[in-house]
DNA sequence: TTGACAAATAGGTCTAATTACTATATAGTC
DNA sequence: GACTATATAGTAATTAGACCTATTTGTCAA
C-alpha cells in the first residue's frame, strides 16, 4: 500500500471516529486535496472533484473543506486575506506570504519543525497544528517595491 | 511624550518615508487600530473612525488598513479566514486561532520571541514580521467538541 | 504664502466568494 | 432490506471588499 493509499485509510478511520459518513463525495475532495500541492482554492478543489463527480455542488465542496479543517485533516493556509486557501500537506513545513502580491512560499527549516506550543496553551486548547508564520516582500514585489501603489 | 503620541510620531515619519500623504483619515485609521487590544475587522475600524471622522467611507478604512500593511504598521491576522481581520499590535506576540470558531487569542511565550527567518530566506525576501501561529480547538469548542456540525 | 500637481477621498456601484435554504438522496446501523 | 440521521444538489441570498470618477486635499517649490 502506498502512502497515497495510507492517507486515504486513515481519512476513512478519522471520520468513523468523528461519525461522519465517508461519502464518495467527501473522499473525492480530500483525494484532491491531499493531490495537490499548491495551496488551492475551493473553486480550485471544486474543479478538480468535478472531473470525477460531474455534479458535485460548489456548497458542498465548501462545506467538506471546512468539516476536513474542523477535524484536522486539513488547513486553512494562514493570513489568506484574499479567498481562502486550503493546505492538505500536513507535514511540516512554514509559510512565506507577501504582503502586497499575496503569494504565500512554502519553505522548510529544520529549527522550525516539530515546534511545540507552550504547556499552559496545551492545557487549555487542543492544539492540532503549530508553524512558523513568515510576513514580507517577496523578491519580485522588492523590485517594484520603490513606489507603494494605494488607490 | 507618552507612548502613543510616539508611535503616532514615527508614523508620521514612516509615511514622509514612504512618500504616503499624511490625511486625517490616514491619522484616524491608524490610530483606531493602535489603540484597539483586539483584531478588528475593517468594519470595527470604520465605526470607530467615523466618531471622528463622520463621513469617511468604509472603502477609505479598507484601502488605508491594506496600505498600512504594506508600510508594516499593521498586519493582515494570519488565518483570517472569514473576514479580515488586523492587527496593530507590532510588539511581539503570537496567534491561536480556533478553528472552530475562529477566535483568535494572543499569547506570550518567550521561546518564540526573535524568531529569526532562515537566511536563505531574508536573502530572497524582505522579511516583516516572523511569528508562531497555533491552530486548534479552544476549551469553549472543545467541550462542545463531541459533535461536528458539518450542515 | 500661494499655486500647481499628484495623490487621496467619498460615495455610489459592482462583483465574486461564501453561506443559507430545502427537497431529495444516501450512508450507517439494526 | 428498512429506518433514521446526515449529507448533497441546486438555487437563492448575503456580504465583504474592490472598482470607478468627480472632487478635495496634502505637498512642495517658487
Amino acid at each position: 500500500m502506498n502512502n497515497f493509499d495510507k492517507k486515504i485509510e486513515s481519512f476513512y478511520g478519522l471520520c468513523r471516529q468523528k461519525r461522519l459518513k465517508i461519502t464518495p463525495q467527501r473522499i473525492e475532495v480530500y483525494k484532491a486535496l491531499m493531490s495537490s500541492d499548491e495551496h488551492p482554492s475551493a473553486e480550485t478543489v471544486y474543479k478538480k472533484v468535478k472531473k470525477n463527480l460531474p455534479n458535485v455542488s460548489l456548497d458542498t465542496v465548501n462545506r467538506t473543506l471546512n468539516t476536513l479543517s474542523l477535524i484536522g485533516a486539513a488547513f486553512v493556509v494562514e493570513g489568506s486575506g484574499d479567498v481562502k486557501r486550503f493546505d492538505g500537506n500536513l507535514e511540516n513545513h512554514q509559510h512565506f506570504k507577501c504582503v502586497k502580491c499575496k503569494k504565500i512560499f512554502d519553505f522548510q527549516h529544520n529549527a522550525f519543525e516539530n515546534i511545540k506550543a507552550p504547556e499552559e496553551l496545551g492545557h487549555k486548547f487542543k492544539v492540532l497544528r503549530a508553524t512558523v508564520y513568515i510576513e514580507g516582500l517577496c523578491q519580485s514585489c522588492l523590485e517594484k517595491e520603490n513606489k507603494i501603489q494605494t488607490n
